[in-house]
DNA sequence: CACGATACTAGAACATGTTATAGTGCATGG
DNA sequence: CCATGCACTATAACATGTTCTAGTATCGTG
């Protein structure tokens, strides 16, 4: 009896609810993302080398290929787990403001700050995920909706409506492309704050004022 | 004697007003371009090797390297070219609609319609744009003036204010997030049109009915 | 337990961006 | 005219992302 549709077989996806694989699987995932990301921390996008990655995550190089198929998609699920942690530890925070505007600019300034601090990570991040290709569209996508959580949460929409949505994803690309702006030295920390802010603004609140 | 300051020498810095070098370089300059086109169009950002560049502009490596010194300088220096012919042409043109932002979307629409007539082409000039470093700042910043030039063109204003500009660099970055989404296939083509439509009725009408 | 499949390892091999080397021609100032 | 310096050519070398190969280990299943 074949089994009815299991086509997971040697095949890795990436964990939508549930963690797929054995323990020592998600366990050598978790080590690889960690490498990454400490190599990324240290030196940038281009301090993240396929074989350091391998070698400080102790996995032979054709394993994290079979794990990640490319820098790239590497890059984009560290900062898809970096904004996981973020997202989850905004869901249990109580965000200041008056106005959702208010809370957004507030997430908004706040989670930028903290990338900031580890300017090489975030360049590294950041870059890759402009970088990415078709076939990270997932991977880069699953990002996008993490910003549309962060940004619902932050605004105290628990279902946002289509229009909603279309709202954040402008404020997401306008932050993305403030922090590419921001790591190429082509924007300041407060042009980027300044930015945000005015977006803000004029997207949700809907005023110039 | 020695010059006064002309530090010129051994330098190709990106012209600005007027054409550096002699005929020969300018020569050697343009065909490199041509030949980064060219690839670009037929095989999108992967297709673009620098020794196939090299090869088809009849230029030798280390020349080439002399020229531009990364394949991302080389690309954004081609999508440079490319906007300064579609603002020379938008500003020998009238442009049709009722209010600025009327005219401003068509623009973009315009734009972005040329631009998708050539994937590959555009795959590889705005991936680069957005995958470019802080070596490559200063043509990226060349291309974002050139943005600015178009949309002001469009709304007609001939001397933006500080206000009018950080709104265009917001729909600027609003239109290159949308065409690396598109180009990753992440966006359709009306997706784009339709975020940019409402980032432009947001941001230049302030009105979201 | 034994087997077959899948995953992992070590390492070589390959592709392409980038840099370095040696030689050639040409233009320019003396 | 000549010497000097610079730009260009051809080519090799190097760096790193990606793929391939052969062997070994591990895991699930009859």
């Amino acid at each position: 009896m074949p089994p009815k549709a299991n086509p997971q077989s040697s095949e890795i996806p990436t964990p939508k609810g549930e963690e797929p694989g054995s323990p020592a699987q998600r366990d050598r995932r978790k080590r690889i993302i960690d490498a990454t990301l400490a190599l990324a921390a240290s030196g940038g996008y281009n301090a993240v080398q396929m074989r350091a990655v391998a070698d400080k995550a102790e996995v032979a190089l054709g394993t994290l290929y079979r794990y990640f198929p490319s820098k790239v998609h590497l890059l984009v699920a560290g900062l898809a787990r970096e904004f996981q942690q973020t997202r989850d530890k905004l869901e249990r925070t109580t965000i200041p403001g008056d106005t959702p505007g208010d809370r957004l600019v507030f997430v908004l300034g706040k989670t930028t700050r903290a990338l900031q601090r580890d300017p090489h990570l975030t360049e590294a991040m950041v870059r890759a995920f402009m970088f990415a290709d078709t076939t990270a569209a997932a991977e880069v996508e699953l990002v996008g909706g993490l910003m549309e959580d962060m940004f619902a949460t932050a605004m105290g929409k628990k279902e946002p409506t289509e229009h909603d949505r279309a709202i954040f994803h402008l404020i997401a690309d306008v932050w993305m492309a403030n922090l590419i702006a921001w790591v190429s030295r082509r924007a300041s920390a407060s042009d980027v704050h300044q930015r945000l802010e005015l977006s803000v603004r004029l997207l949700i609140n809907g005023t110039s004022s």
